[in-house]
DNA sequence: CTTCTATTTGGCTATTTGGCAAAATAGAAG
DNA sequence: CTTCTATTTTGCCAAATAGCCAAATAGAAG
């Protein structure tokens, strides 16, 4: 593979990575509907906080979600809701 | 996490986990533009032959393409070439 | 300062993944 | 049948991942 398609790819691959994985998704739809914050969050997951803390931060190192504090609470919010506009063509692929 | 919403996201996830490789998407990306054959995309990925029939294997299982032989030769072909619409968004993301 | 609350980080373990090389297989052709 | 060619499968190992718990941190508030 020539260099710089490599790393086109790879760069590509890392956000749909980040994507790749069902807790992740359910937060990136929840951040569709609306800026939540992290305890939110975890009660719609439903699994330890540090997990869903974990998952965040693979998130926001994609480039995905970004936060905003506000007192005690961090909101979450989609930085490029466009990555969720496939879902469709997903679900058809799922099936 | 509701169980009927987990089963959704985990179907939708193991397809975006099959497009989560440098490799894989090159290979995606290949056979969007004709049918093509392992040992050309061998040449095109530069990897081990094995690897590449492995890589292949992961997106049949997600249902991403399909193969189809001709003499000795097995031509591989994307089944849903929607999935390659969201590659501007996520390169929007990547950068 | 201390305390409280929301969130992140570190440590640990079990599981999955990607790559190569060698062996196995499927079908074409002699 | 045997041989040849394209592809897949198996075995192995190093690296990455996901989850929980406990400990650390950041900022608000007394």
């Amino acid at each position: 593979m020539k260099q710089d398609l490599k790393k086109l790819y790879a760069a590509q691959a890392a956000v749909i990575k980040a994507m790749a994985h069902p807790t992740r998704l359910l937060i990136l739809n929840a951040l569709k509907k609306k800026e939540t914050c992290v305890c939110e969050l975890r009660d719609q997951v439903g699994d330890d906080i540090s997990t869903v803390s974990k998952h965040l931060l693979v998130l926001k190192n994609a480039g995905l979600v970004a936060a905003r504090r506000e007192g005690n609470w961090l909101h979450y919010r989609l930085t490029c809701p466009c990555v969720l506009d496939f879902t469709d063509c997903i679900k058809g692929v799922a099936k």
